[in-house]
RNA sequence: GCCGGGAUGGCGAAAUUGGCAGACGCAGCGGACUUAAAAUCCGCAGGUCCGAAAGGACUGUGGGGGUUCGAUUCCCCCUCCCGGCACCA
């Protein structure tokens, strides 16, 4: 990767300690700075030391992915949580022998580029392959364990390319497109404004001017047409959130239903239709209800509104307002609580099933982008058609009754609106008596037959507009041809190249259509000049497959190879933020799915398992800048370490609830980290044995340090395996070195000498406790590790391997309750029988005290747990 | 409004299958070491009450009810907080 060479290599400025004295090796004072950057430097010399194997090794693959990050210069605390994670796990597999692929890059297009080259006047290009630098540099010196060979950069051509090669792709197969849709347009800027910068209606940069709405020509991505199978797959994805799955199908919002045609009445004036023609589609769920239907309302922008209104200036502009109404409440992001309104269009339309008129009118509820921007109002049976219909006094009619248990009772009218779905048809011609859902299908395959409907599905999910009108970004690979038409980039002129040096903080376009050299191309098919597409591609494009990429980062013939994709496909684990359940995690679906159907690889989802971290917090609110609670990850690495920054972030909370920063927590952190150096200081020595010490050869606190070892050993590896709540793994940790320090202070009072025994059982202990620390403190360990004079890597020792029969305690203290409420203990042994146990307990005296004159009822024995005798 | 998630000491949290509530850590208090402090090491610690103490009683996981020998855990109702979606026809 050429353009990866012209990054600076990361530098990087580890506080060396001042005090030159603490270079002795064992310095008894744990000293971060010194160990971390003594390792830092030697992690440095060597980048192949995380480099994955390649895909035709014979080991067991583990690929695991964080999200990569946008390069705003900084890393925070939510990456550091994010990275530990993952960094933990890769380090763990590495441990149980996988081939580990555990690769960085950057989603580098956006934005913020932009705004930073008008701010600081520097180019997008410098802004963000500086901050890359930066980022990179920190996320070295945190020790995160990346495959940096496979480093992507979405900004750079050799990525983007593949982006434009997609592109094609979609457009072969129809599935990309051009369309005229609405965008936020500044006049003052004329250019166009994404959602989040349209503040209160008007531009973010101009305060005073009103925001549009045009029509622009956009290119989109049919993703609907996989809309049913992204549904439908949701139901695979047993290793996602369940959160995240139910947020996916909310958002594609499957809807079954029927369209059914009203025409619109020309009775009384012939003078005709207007382009949108004289049919008003409907989209219902409910057309049981449709002898109920008292007015037909359409959306304010619906086109047979624009026609009726042309010739109607009051109509236009009652119509105007409504729209505003809506925008304005679009905007303030409570569309749900918009005031109905409606104005009468004065024009009647047909209702199909029973030839009635009803009238037409324009609601500013209805919404054009959903359906078909139209319905039929059934004021009886719809919460929103009632409310409306109570205002401007429509017709309520009742057409559907609830069905009584009782065949008997007579069956009453219902509270309106009555909308549930289990009820009988009255009033409704000849399926007068018919159940609602039966109804539905009749009548739906009576308007299908009759031709002036059908049964039909509708989505929420809407086709991906990914048109930007933004200089940072992927150019479009398309031409317009006087001649030809719409011409796409032939593969092999490919990439478009983003030109340099564009004056993007000139207000007035899109920023490329100013660069003639750009503009001007030639037509691919007819030599003559070809206008290039001056649009650049929505940046949720590079996160949609950078995945693959990583598998064959260097590949310059084909976006990745299709063998080496199948060998990592998919991915073990995918870790990131809840933030990304919905766009980047369904584009991502979808990309997939489109891969697969072009043949370029045989899985349906890119990810097996799915992990949403919390959120970092602090004070009770996220970590911004206007609130001044941010923690910097570079001010806590220099103050306390890399480990200890980790560490914490994985103590403080479980990885997937929100986490409450406290920089007092990532002290105590620190002071954990020096106790395990200083034990190790005073107890370093070299494992001899690879032979676990038998349990008979060990005195009952040797015995006890044993049985702590091979607990704490379960609890890691089963977390790992499991829940994943390595604040509960680090405590554990904590246990077994707050035990070693008990043995120590015995041991030592006790006598001078130590047992070859004990002596054997501390290496075993010392040596194990590094390992479990690995993952999480791997800058720590590898400093012990070397201490306790092993030789090889840490990264590839085995992971520890507990033994149930010594985990397993010998004696138990039992609660003994009395009606459910504790009232003793008794020591017994782990296995013993239930009724030694029970004896025991009822020989207990105070036991025996608290039961003394009562009827013992019921004994209660749960073996290991308790014991619970009831009385009376 | 709908869909998720959550509420446990002064604070972050733990309790993995209905079985000793508060592990581990922070802050706090006491002690050791020190001329002193920092650092370190050891100990105490949910609340209320009784007791000189050892110890004991009661109470306690947002609130109310239920199931059970036994509920932080299961069921019903309610309150508040966080996140997502929202006139979706």
């Amino acid at each position: 990767m050429p353009q990866q060479d012209k990054l600076q290599e990361a530098t990087i400025t580890a506080n060396t300690n001042q005090h030159s004295e603490s270079d002795r090796p064992h310095d008894n004072r744990y000293n971060p700075q010194r160990v971390e950057s003594k390792w830092f430097e030697r992690w440095q010399s060597d980048p192949q030391l995380y480099a994955a194997e390649e895909a035709n090794s014979s080991k067991k693959k583990y690929y695991v992915l964080e999200m990569l990050p946008y390069p705003s210069g900084v890393l925070h605390m939510g990456h550091v949580r994010n990275y530990a994670i993952g960094d933990a796990l890769a380090r763990y597999m590495w441990m149980n022998g996988y081939n580990v692929l555990h690769p960085m890059g950057w989603d580098s297009f956006g934005l913020p580029a932009e705004n930073a080259a008008i701010q600081n006047n520097t180019p997008p290009r410098q802004w963000t392959l500086g901050n890359i630098t930066k980022m990179k540099a920190q996320m070295k010196r945190l020790g995160f364990a990346y495959d940096w060979s496979r480093e992507i950069t979405t900004c750079l051509p050799d990525y983007y390319r593949w982006n434009q090669w997609f592109f094609l792709k979609f457009y072969e197969k129809g599935l990309a497109y051009r369309k005229k849709s609405k965008v936020n347009w500044c006049p003052q800027c004329a250019t166009v404004l994404a959602n989040e910068q349209v503040v209160d209606g008007c531009c973010w940069r101009h305060e005073d001017t009103l925001v549009e709405q045009r029509e622009l020509e956009q290119w989109f991505l049919r993703i609907t047409k996989y809309a049913d199978e992204l549904l439908r797959d949701l139901e695979k994805l047993s290793g996602w959130p369940e959160k995240v799955r139910i947020m996916q199908r909310n958002w594609i919002g499957r809807s079954e239903g029927t369209l059914v045609d009203f025409k619109l009445d020309y009775a009384e004036d012939r003078s005709g239709f207007g382009p949108a023609g004289g049919t008003i589609s409907v989209f219902t769920t409910r057309v049981d209800t449709i002898f109920g239907a008292t007015s037909v309302q359409l959306a304010p922008q619906h086109p047979i509104v624009a026609d009726l209104a042309a010739s109607n200036a009051d109509l236009r502009a009652k119509v105007d307002q409504l729209i505003a109404e809506q925008r304005k409440a679009k905007e303030a992001g409570d569309i749900g609580e918009i005031e109905k309104h409606g104005v009468p269009t004065g024009r009647y339309a047909i209702n199909p099933f029973n030839g009635e008129k009803v009238p037409v009118w324009v609601a500013n509820y209805i919404l054009m982008d959903y359906g078909t921007g139209a319905i039929m109002s059934v004021p009886a049976h719809d919460e929103r058609d009632y409310e409306f219909a109570k205002k401007y006094k429509l017709e309520i009619r009742l057409v559907v009754l609830p069905i009584s248990n009782d065949p008997e009772e007579t069956v009453t009218e219902p509270p309106l609106p009555f909308v549930a779905h289990e009820g009988m048809l009255i009033n409704s011609g000849p399926y007068s008596g018919v159940e609602c859902a039966d109804a539905i299908k009749k009548m739906s395959a009576h308007a299908e037959e009759k031709g002036f409907g059908k049964a039909s599905i509708t989505y929420r999910l809407k086709d991906w507009g990914i048109s930007r009108q933004r200089y940072w970004g992927t150019p479009i690979p398309m031409l317009y041809c006087e001649k030809d038409g719409i011409v796409p980039v032939p593969e092999k002129d490919l990439p478009v190249i983003l030109p340099e040096n564009v004056d993007i903080t000139l207000v007035g376009g899109s920023p490329l259509g100013r660069v003639s050299e750009f503009v001007n191309g030639t037509c691919p098919k007819c030599g003559g000049p070809a206008r290039r597409e001056t649009d650049t591609m929505d940046t949720f494009i590079d996160s949609s497959w950078y995945f693959y990429r990583y598998t064959d980062a260097h590949n310059d013939r084909a976006p990745f190879d299709s063998k080496t994709a199948q060998y990592w496909f998919p991915i073990d684990q995918y870790i990131g933020g809840v933030e990304h359940a919905i766009l980047h995690l369904i584009y991502s679906r979808f990309w997939t799915k489109f891969m697969r159907d072009l043949g370029l690889i045989t899985n349906d989802e890119p990810a097996e398992r799915l992990f949403t971290q919390g959120m970092v917090i602090k004070d009770g609110a996220k970590m911004s800048k206007s609130l001044g609670n941010v923690v910097s990850p570079d001010e806590m690495v220099a103050r306390y370490g890399a480990d200890a920054a980790r560490l914490y972030s994985l103590f403080a909370a479980p990885p997937d609830r929100d986490l409450d920063w406290q920089d007092s927590g990532i002290e105590g952190i620190q002071r954990f980290l020096g106790r395990i150096y200083r034990f190790l200081v005073r107890n370093a020595a070299p494992y001899a044995s690879v032979e676990t010490l038998p349990a008979s050869s060990l005195s009952p606190a040797e015995r006890q340090i044993q049985r702590k070892l091979h607990q704490t050993i379960k609890r890691v590896s089963d977390d790992f395996q499991g829940r994943w709540h390595f604040n509960t793994c680090i405590s554990a940790i904590m246990e077994l070195v707050n035990a070693l320090y008990a043995y120590e202070e015995s041991a030592t009072s006790e006598s001078q000498t130590r047992s070859s025994a004990s002596a054997a059982l501390l290496a075993e202990v010392q040596r194990n406790l590094v390992l479990l620390l690995a993952p999480f403190a791997p800058y720590l360990a590898h400093e012990l590790w070397e201490m306790l004079g092993e030789k090889g890597s840490l990264l590839k020792a085995a992971w520890p391997k507990y033994d149930a029969a010594l985990a397993k305690e010998e004696e138990l203290e039992i609660p003994v309750q009395i009606n459910g409420k504790l009232r003793g203990r008794i020591t017994v042994l782990a296995d013993a029988p239930e009724s030694v146990v029970i004896d025991r307990a009822l020989a207990d005296e105070k036991l025996q005290a608290a039961i003394a004159g009562k009827q013992i009822v019921k004994k209660i024995f749960v073996p290991g747990k308790l014991v619970n005798i009831v009385v009376k």
